[in-house]
DNA sequence: CACAAGATGAATTCAGCG
DNA sequence: CGCTGAATTCATCTTGTG
């Protein structure tokens, strides 16, 4: 996201310290780090059970879920201090998948059942923390409910869909409807605990109809294991790869064979995309995964947690290098066209937790047509789109879409072929959509905020042209697509969290974590724009936000000093969020594509360098 | 001076095919 | 395996206009 534009700085009159605009919100109640810093689930120490195995294969069949009390056990029944990583994971799997956790399984199913809670939620919280610790089950359970409660209450201070109709059903949309009702319960609770349809159907078939929900989630989650099972030996032999070749790092690409022409020297050191581009999973779609098939390195663990964005298709060899500048962790790819009608290709690179995420409500609609219903009248049977292509920072001129019209109009009735294509190769080119008779025009600004999931006319006023409205919604984040990984913090931090915002934008971050309803005590925010600035703070103050906002203009002037002070000041950081800027990556720029070194992208550097200072701060605070 | 329009391709991926 | 064609892409710069 995120505008740090170097063209058009304007930045003359900033303090010497680059502190704007200071908090006019009154302190509210800060935290301190001993209070918030709530590790992950599986923090456990390793030193009392993990002997005769290595930290790092501790620490990645934890990541895969497993209790280190489960670990202890399968070490001492496959061989105690001797025993091969191999044979200690394949005894995990079996735990998992066999019966007779499972028994134990349905008797605490019963008794939480008992105790009033969702027979959805019971399964799929031990499904994910197991059977062994029934505190933490009912906590999490009882985190379930209150996000649950949250999600279904309408948020007042936000009107993002405030088209009259938007609670009303389309036609396809009760037709829909229609069709999940004569869906059997089971699978209507399957798709709702967020597997998807297609996955919960052909377990369905599987275990025959007469089967209970229970054992219908049995099946899909061995069929999880089994696919991890198959992920982590392949993931194995990788690792043997890359020890053996001296470091060689490929993520997401198929196995390598042994004896190869030279040719695949070209390939070295790169991350291949994945297709489709749903990362860990997004909703609705199959491959949803609960844990990481490559473990973050020890060194990149939070808390605190960092979010880092930019565009995926970068030139070869950008993302490899943002990884190895972030701890190794594998980028996130995820294309906002599984969460918006608009695609928007992306790499993430987070240390979150990726289990329990949810998406935030409404879901915005999914089809050009169903986002923008009047456009339905004029839509042309052989123009076959429903997604959008990206959002970008320029939009068509009128003149187009006039001689547009004008090539239209010189036919009755449907176009040849010919001019078919042409029309719609402009469409593609520009995100035009019907609007009237033989009448094309680009989104408007609040469309566009619609797609990205902001609230009408979030970039609206406070002196911002029209141009710089569009560049700034076209450098911003995709809202639910972030606020669904974001939402895996929420159970963690029910007191709110302290941010850093950096190349904060129109500031998609911050009105994801609102809409998640996460309370932000702090928010340190870094944005070179001044218009950027404005649109953030008059959200700040819209919203009735009770917690801190301090704004900065130019992370090259945010020193570490400063940082340190900062974090002295609010008991430290909980989460760093923000994306570089992509000018010199981006496919559109023609002048400048010159990869992460450019002279704006090269801002990246900036944001390891501060999260580096934050991570190293915090650790020390936690001494 | 601010703003809008127009001109300016290449890098990358992928499906299809011989 | 290599080739080809199609599709996609958080943009920059100059010029014209009021």
């Amino acid at each position: 996201m995120m505008e740090h534009s170097g063209g058009d700085d304007s930045d003359e009159n900033w303090n010497t310290d680059d502190e704007l605009e200071i908090d006019n919100f009154q302190s509210s109640p800060v935290h301190s780090m001993s209070e918030t810093s709530v590790g992950p689930a599986d923090a456990t120490s390793p030193n009392l059970i993990q002997k005769g195995i290595s930290d790092e294969t501790f620490a990645s069949f934890i990541e895969m879920g497993f209790s280190s009390e489960m670990i202890a056990r399968a070490i001492e029944e496959t061989g105690g201090e001797n025993s091969e990583p191999m044979l200690i994971l394949e005894t995990l799997f079996k735990y998992s998948t066999s019966t007779e956790p499972s028994s134990s399984k349905s008797k605490i199913i019963n008794d939480l059942t008992g105790m009033g809670f969702p027979e959805e939620n019971v399964i799929k919280v031990l499904q994910e923390y197991g059977d062994e610790n029934i505190d933490e089950i009912t906590n999490v359970l009882l985190t379930y409910e209150e996000v649950e409660k949250m999600s279904k209450s309408k948020d007042e201070s936000i009107n993002i869909n405030d088209d009259d109709n938007i609670y009303s059903l389309s036609s396809d949309e009760e037709e829909d409807k229609l069709n999940y009702s004569h869906e059997t319960g089971i699978l209507q609770d399957l798709i709702k605990m967020q597997y998807s349809r297609e996955e919960a159907a052909k377990a369905i078939e599987r275990c025959g109809e007469d089967a209970s929900v229970e054992e219908v989630v049995d099946f899909i989650c061995a069929a999880q294991m089994a696919r991890q099972f198959d992920e982590f030996f392949a993931e194995h032999d990788k690792k043997e790869l890359i020890t053996n070749s001296k470091k060689r790092r490929v993520y997401n690409e198929p196995p390598r064979r042994e004896r190869k022409p030279n040719t695949a020297m070209a390939n070295d050191e790169l991350i291949r995309l994945p297709k489709p581009m749903t990362g860990f999973g997004v909703p609705n779609e199959p491959g949803l995964m609960t844990q990481r098939t490559v473990p973050i390195p020890d060194v990149g663990r939070g808390p605190p947690y960092f979010y880092y964005e930019n565009v995926a298709m970068a030139p070869k060899g950008v993302w490899a290098k943002i990884s190895s500048h972030l701890y190794d962790i594998m980028p996130e790819f995820v294309d906002s066209i599984y969460f918006c009608a608009a695609a928007r290709k992306r790499g993430y690179v987070h240390n979150l937790p990726i289990h329990n995420r949810f998406q935030i409500q409404p879901p915005p609609h999914c089809t050009i047509q169903e986002a923008f219903p009047l456009t339905k009248r004029w839509w042309p049977s052989w123009d076959r789109r429903r997604k959008l292509n990206c959002l970008v920072t320029c939009i068509a001129s009128a003149q187009l879409t006039n001689r547009l019209r004008e090539k239209l109009e010189n036919h009755d009735g449907e176009p040849p072929l010919s001019v078919q294509k042409e029309i719609l190769e402009s469409c593609r080119k520009w995100n035009l959509v019907w609007v009237g008779k033989n009448k094309l025009a680009p989104l408007e600004a609040d469309e566009m905020e619609k797609l990205l999931g902001f609230p009408r006319d979030h970039t609206r006023g406070g002196g911002i042209s029209r141009t710089d409205r569009y560049k700034s919604l076209g450098n911003s984040f995709q809202v639910d697509t972030v606020a669904y990984h974001l939402s895996a913090l929420k159970p963690l931090f029910p007191k709110g969290i302290n941010v850093l915002s950096l190349f904060t934008g129109i500031g998609g971050g911050e009105v994801a974590l609102h809409r998640l309803q996460i309370r932000m005590n702090v928010v340190v925010s870094v944005e070179i724009s001044e218009v950027n600035r404005n649109i953030l703070s008059s959200f700040w103050e819209q919203t009735n936000q009770t917690g801190i906002l301090r704004e900065f203009s130019d992370v090259t002037k945010l020193d570490n000093h400063t940082i340190e002070r900062l974090m002295d000041e609010y008991g430290g950081f909980d989460l760093v969020i923000g994306g570089s800027p992509c000018n010199n990556l981006a496919g559109g720029n023609r002048i400048s594509r010159v990869g992460l070194e450019g002279d704006h992208s090269s801002l990246f550097f900036e944001y390891c360098r501060i999260l580096e200072t934050v991570r190293g701060k915090s650790a020390r605070m936690r001494r």
